[in-house]
RNA sequence: GCGGGAGUCGCCAAGCCCGGUCAAAGGCGUAAGGUUUAGGCCCUUAUCUCUUAGGAGUUCGUGGGUUCAAAUCCCACCUCCCGCACCA
């Protein structure tokens, strides 16, 4: 039984005390390996180590490319999902206190510490830390820091200072979910159940009444030319109310809503609904429509007061038909006089859409729930099929989804309209209290709608590598469809703004560029560099190579030298090679990531990879927590080992796949790797004859597997390097040692310890402890992480290739034989073709490789050749062999096309003998096909062909 | 709706870009055998159908098409997953 966690402690002890990856800038090139660093508010778990194992892979792959690597790790401590943690802490909140008790583990003194929102992050900082050092991760400890750090802070101030001189931040009014009592926005974690404030920007149309605004809310303004009424609830108590300068009637809800968005209301006294039934409002100074009682209308929603258009609506059309069979008495004899007007025309819908609906459905009156269903028809016909008719004057003819913008902006510019925005669904506070959306008129954008900021960003990932390639469109089109994005909130941890300290820069804004931080976080950690006297000169040095070094010295009291030292290190190390993340920050992080290094570096040291990778699964689910199958990373690490995790997650899928982790396939890792273990104990370094066909054979393979596992790795293609490296050796092996079985050899150590020492240190950036373990017994001084990665050498021998597979034909021809027949097998003869159907044969193959594939012309060509004219009496042959070459892949044909052919009969009766013995228990004959003094009593000589000689079993 | 991705022989999953190595890798599962006191681990063999000579047939979401040849290219359709924001 093997030891996991001693032999990796062993390991990560012997690396952090050679310090073997703490990168310095030397003569060598560099690789700037990073990926997207943790918020702590929680333990990893095995998701999480699917990005970092990745990039750490691929920087022990350079590493031993002798590329001088520098990976190294942050935290990111800004953000308001621990404030709102420690805010339920203070309040007791049973639920989560019980989650970090039982879940994460945390000591009760701890957690008593969690009302402090700094204390959960750091504490979860340290676990996450722990863990990933528990992985194995090649990471240099000496750069660590927090998004918290004066330093840090300093920089994200000249971060923003620099976007803001490039007028890349701009100030605009922002609606926001927002908790009237906290006076504070409200997100997902600040809400009662968890819920995500998620609202519609309506319509407010105005009518007029009385000397009164009688706005109503609408998400479709195009329909406006088709109004025939307004609809009140007369049973509502309404609010009429000043709204800047103007008097407004609207439900009370609805002047509660109209207070956060930014205007100056007063309110003035309550009118009943019933009071403006049968009263004419009008619009655009014209229209006169009247005003009529409905009892779907619903305070709560809008202004508690509906525009009808019965023609496209169906709540309208329903209560227009209600009203003429139930309602008082003149109330009826305005609605006999309304007709619904057609102002869209839909494709597949008559005149008027909202009646065939209503009438298909069935609908009995305003009540009837299907209605939403009848209005959701209407609504998506009509928004993608319809066009506005001739009645909608100058918007005659446009499509519907582009007039209803096209009409918003009119009204707006009419003055006919204001915005409602309007929370999809309620939502409360932590703190109980009634959520609803507001306006912030000073809220800070990035400008991400700029086009030559958009530009640049293109021009960037044309020139980057991104792996998988797939989804190099999904990137141009979110750099299309970005808009403005706030990058500052009012409350959280994090840098504040720096000329208007009110606001906190937005956790996914300071984490755009902070790859470069990375540079001077170790003089920070060193006590070289304190924020107190850093100026943006000192940045604008160090970073973009402004200004001078004894300047920012004397500014910013720090040694020239050290200036001097850090410049240096940054044009070292920048820009960053390669990104990784998960696929989820494709939208936003990745994204900004390279908008930002666009806005604020040079060319040169724009961003050169990103490198995406799916989420894992459990089991084939979704981890997650009410579904209680998170797995913590370093429960598994104690439990499993950290490489067989490491393995299993990545072998488990390719890069933009979700990969499925499950305990079977960490086992069934967890013993190959052992018994890899187990025979670097077995074998020596010994001198090897490379006289025999299979030594020939498995070296060349050997050779072809390491190219293929570099190949592979190159492209990040983990999947299929660990692959090649776990178990494509092993099929080789297989043959290797059924051919030196049979051959009663006992020379081959030297070769299987050869070919175990490529493994290892081809296995070792994914499996680095166990590989480390392996090298040592096999006999090793020093890191195979510092070994050279293996180097195929450049001339394969490929004969032995030809002659090995061959052997292996012929011997799966006898098995089918055998199966088929189900005879017990006295004897084998084997005849090997004559020497015309080999010149045949390479005609055939050079045939097809030039293009020829028609068996007629091959045929008349071969028959016009006096060398092979014999084809005449066999046409059959050909036929076989130019299928069979076709089935073969165009590298083979193009080989053996190539290649002078290889001694079959040579081949067969010196090796194929002792194979046959071993595995059949009878003797082997061979002739060749005219041998006349051969055995041939079934005359099977003749149906032999070149890589396929003709069987006699008795 | 927009944008992206996917549907492969019990399950997971490669292959598709670059058509013939494809009845289609590998892992898991299943079955038989070996090893073992027994079990586990491990090893071997088998695992679409038919077949007493190395062969044939039918398969890669569905339906068409291109081609000597299609899992792979083209068209249409069906189904599923993810993102659509100010949240890390």
């Amino acid at each position: 039984m093997i030891d996991w966690n001693k032999i990796e402690e062993k390991w990560r002890l012997g690396w952090q005390n050679t310090k073997e990856f703490e990168a310095e800038p030397d003569s060598r090139p560099k690789k700037f390996i990073t990926v997207a660093y943790p918020y702590p508010n929680s333990p990893q778990h095995i998701g999480h180590g699917r990005t970092y194992t990745l990039a750490d892979i691929h920087a022990r792959f350079w590493r031993m490319r002798g590329y001088n690597v520098l990976f190294p790790m942050g935290f990111h401590y800004t953000g308001t999902p621990i404030l709102g943690m420690a805010k339920r802490v203070q309040e007791g909140d049973k639920e989560l206190i019980e989650n970090f008790e039982k879940m994460y583990h945390v000591p009760r003194s701890k957690i008593s510490e969690f009302v402090e929102p700094v204390k959960i992050a750091d504490y979860f900082h340290a676990e996450i830390k722990q863990g990933m050092i528990e992985m194995g991760y090649s990471i240099d400890w000496r750069r660590e820091f927090t998004t918290i750090d004066p330093v840090y802070k300093k920089f994200i101030e000249w971060q923003f200072r620099k976007l803001k001189e490039m007028n890349l931040v701009v100030q605009g009014s922002h609606p926001v979910g927002w908790c009237p009592k906290d006076q504070n926005p409200v997100s997902q974690h600040d809400t009662l159940g968890d819920v995500e404030p998620d609202f519609t920007e309506y319509i407010l149309i105005k009518f007029h009444c009385d000397g009164l605004v009688i706005p109503v809310a609408t998400l479709r303004p195009e329909t406006v030319f088709g109004v025939t009424n307004l609809w009140i609830n007369p049973s509502i108590k309404y609010k009429k109310i000043q709204v800047d300068n103007e008097a407004w009637l609207v439900s009370p809800e609805c002047a509660r809503k109209l207070e956060f968005l930014g205007k100056k209301i007063s309110h003035l006294h309550d009118v009943q609904g019933a009071e403006f039934v049968g009263k004419n409002a009008t619009i655009f100074d014209k229209k006169i429509v009247p005003v009529l009682p409905a009892s779907f209308v619903k305070s709560e929603n809008g202004t508690g007061i509906v525009m009808s258009v019965p023609a496209h609506a169906p709540f309208d059309y329903q209560a227009l038909v209600d009203l003429r069979k139930n309602g008082a008495k003149q109330i009826q004899e305005i609605a006999a006089t309304l007709r619904p007007v057609s102002v869209i025309t839909t494709d597949g819908f008559g005149p008027i859409p909202a009646k065939e609906v209503v009438e298909r459905l069935k609908i009995q009156d305003q009540t009837d729930p299907l209605l939403e269903e009848a209005t959701k028809e209407v609504y998506s016909k009509e928004f993608y099929g319809g066009t506005l008719g001739e009645n909608t004057a100058q918007f005659a003819g446009l499509k519907v989804s582009e007039a209803k913008d096209t009409i918003r902006d009119w009204l707006a510019s009419s003055k006919t309209s204001d915005i409602l925005f309007e929370l999809n669904s309620p939502v409360r506070c932590r703190c109980g209290t009634e959520c609803v959306v507001k306006i912030l008129n000073d809220q800070w954008f990035l400008n991400y709608l700029d086009e030559s900021w958009k530009d640049k960003a293109n021009a960037c990932f044309e020139k980057m590598s991104i792996l998988p390639n797939e989804i190099r469109t999904e990137f141009n089109y979110v750099v299309g469809w970005l808009r403005e994005r706030a990058c500052a909130r009012q409350h959280g941890l994090g840098t504040p703004l720096p000329w208007d300290q009110g606001w906190i820069v937005e956790s996914l804004s300071d984490s755009v560029i902070y790859m470069a931080y990375y540079v001077l976080a170790k003089y920070v950690n060193g006590g070289q560099l304190v924020a107190d006297d850093l100026a943006d000169g000192f940045f604008d040095y160090v970073m973009l190579g402004l200004g001078n070094a004894s300047d920012v010295s004397s500014r910013c009291k720090l040694p020239e030298e050290l200036v001097k030292k850090i410049r240096a290190d940054f044009v070292y190390f920048y820009p960053v090679d390669a990104r990784h993340s998960g696929r989820d920050l494709v939208p936003n992080h990745l994204t900004f990531f390279v908008l930002n290094h666009v806005a604020i570096f040079p060319q040169e040291n724009w961003p050169k990879q990103i490198v995406v990778n799916g989420s894992v699964l459990m089991d084939g689910k979704k981890m997650s927590k009410s579904m209680g199958n998170i797995v913590p990373l370093r429960q598994a690490v104690r439990d499993y080992g950290a490489d067989p995790i490491r393995l299993a997650i990545i072998i488990s899928a390719e890069l933009l796949q979700d990969a499925d982790f499950n305990l079977e396939s960490v086992n069934a890792i967890k013993t190959k790797l052992e018994n890899m273990l187990d025979e670097s104990s077995r074998y020596r370094p010994a001198q090897f004859p490379k006289t025999e066909s299979e030594d020939g054979w498995i070296l060349a393979r050997l050779q072809n597997r390491i190219v293929q596992a570099t190949a592979a790795v190159e492209k990040m293609r983990l999947r299929e390097a660990l692959h090649v490296i776990l178990f494509s050796f092993e099929s080789d092996l297989q043959w290797y040692s059924r051919r030196v079985q049979a051959k009663n050899r006992s020379d081959v150590s030297g070769i299987l310890y050869k070919i175990l020492s490529t493994r290892t240190a081809l296995l070792s950036p994914f499996a680095p402890h166990i590989a480390q373990e392996m090298w040592e017994r096999l006999g090793y001084s020093g890191f195979v992480s510092k070994s050279a990665w293996p180097k195929a050498e450049t001339e394969i021998d490929q004969k032995p290739i030809q002659a090995e597979e061959l052997l292996m034909s012929v011997m799966d021809d006898i098995k089918n034989i055998l199966k088929v027949t189900k005879i017990i097998p006295q004897k084998i003869t084997v005849y090997t073709a004559d020497a015309w159907k080999n010149m045949v044969y390479q005609k055939i193959v050079q045939s097809i490789v030039g293009g020829q594939t028609n068996i007629g012309a091959i045929i008349k060509d071969l028959i016009a050749d006096r060398e092979t004219e014999n084809v005449k009496k066999d046409p059959e042959f050909v036929k076989k062999v130019v299928s069979g070459i076709l089935t073969e892949p165009a590298e083979l044909r193009k080989l053996k096309a190539e290649m002078a052919p290889i001694d079959e009969y040579k081949i067969i009766s010196s090796e194929l003998g002792s194979l046959v013995k071993k595995e059949f228990g009878v003797g082997l004959q061979v002739f060749s096909e005219s041998d006349p003094a051969r055995y041939d009593p079934k005359n099977k000589a003749r149906t032999a062909r070149p890589f396929k000689p003709a069987l006699l079993i008795e």
